[in-house]
DNA sequence: CTATTTAGACAGTTATTCTGACCATACCGC
DNA sequence: GCGGTATGGTCAGAATAACTGTCTAAATAG
């Protein structure tokens, strides 16, 4: 008896990992729109994801942990100010520095996009179940934990 | 007696993806790189993802597939074409349209890139395990066949 | 107190993507 | 087989997102 071919779609590594980043990608920024974020793009996230909430940062740490130039951060730090995300002040401990620090509006920023996140995570358990789901974050966090000092070609960078 | 506190890192949800991949693409450009391939970009691969390799396609069909414009797209096939990876003819069933077809240098990119994710996944397996590795693949599997038709602001984009 | 390092700013460049306006060819209805 | 519409592709211009290189001012180490 012959076997029916199942054709098992192996998908690319790349495909993997960069499909569903991609789709999440553009989900939260549809959803960003409508919640009034309208202005926000996805360089930002460079920047709210590393700054510290309630000190704010040096534009020198956020480039350093973010993996680009001092230059590029100050672009995209300058473009937060002008809408209204961040506001830079002095830096008490340092008079040749300044801390970019969030604004109410950044703050809320902040945590709509944190919430989206939970709800986007929530979203994809009800599609692939939430056993999956677990399984899935387990996985990926064992994954993100193991990858730190792999390549010479460094690796901590995104959109 | 009082439990030890175990802080079981809870990764965002966007951390989860965007970091595995960041890290995939910095490792894969720098072995490019070291290939003989230094001159091919991230923007580039959104050509030859979807290109039909021994056909060719035309700029309209690969700018659709990727999810960009023909303009966008027309600017990527250029500069491969200029790098040698890519060469334009003319396509016989249409005398409007022209078709982007692979060179023999850029055949063997795709060939190289498909071997190095092959690469990659072995690596990642090596850090967390083959049965994880397995899991992994399916439990990713599943999400990006769960993916499609989600949302009206579009995702089928990515870097 | 001087030399070095660090924080940031300024200038210029390149890459990647978009919109809008076009042109030429193909195809469809009559 | 002609006229209108659809399709493939191009040109021009702009915005965004990074980069390198250079420079000033303040802080810190000896």
């Amino acid at each position: 008896m012959d076997e029916i071919e199942v054709p098992v779609r192996r998908l690319t590594f790349g495909a993997l990992f960069r499909e569903p980043y991609a789709h999440y990608l553009g989900w939260l920024y549809a959803r960003l729109q409508e919640r009034g974020f309208p202005d926000i793009r996805v360089a930002h996230s460079a920047v709210l994801r590393t700054i510290d909430a309630e000190r704010g940062s040096r534009v020198t740490t956020l480039a350093e942990r973010a993996g680009m130039t001092k230059q590029s951060m100050a672009y995209l730090v300058d473009s937060l100010v002008e809408l209204d995300y961040l506001e830079i002040v002095p830096d008490p401990d340092d008079k040749r520095a300044k801390l970019a620090r969030l604004t109410r509006r950044g703050r809320k920023l902040v945590a709509t996009a944190g919430a989206l996140g939970a709800e986007y995570e929530a979203l994809l358990a009800g599609r692939i179940g939430a056993d999956e789901m677990a399984e899935l974050r387990r996985l990926l966090t064992i994954v993100v934990d193991a990858l730190p000092g792999w390549t010479p070609g460094e690796g901590g960078e995104d959109k």
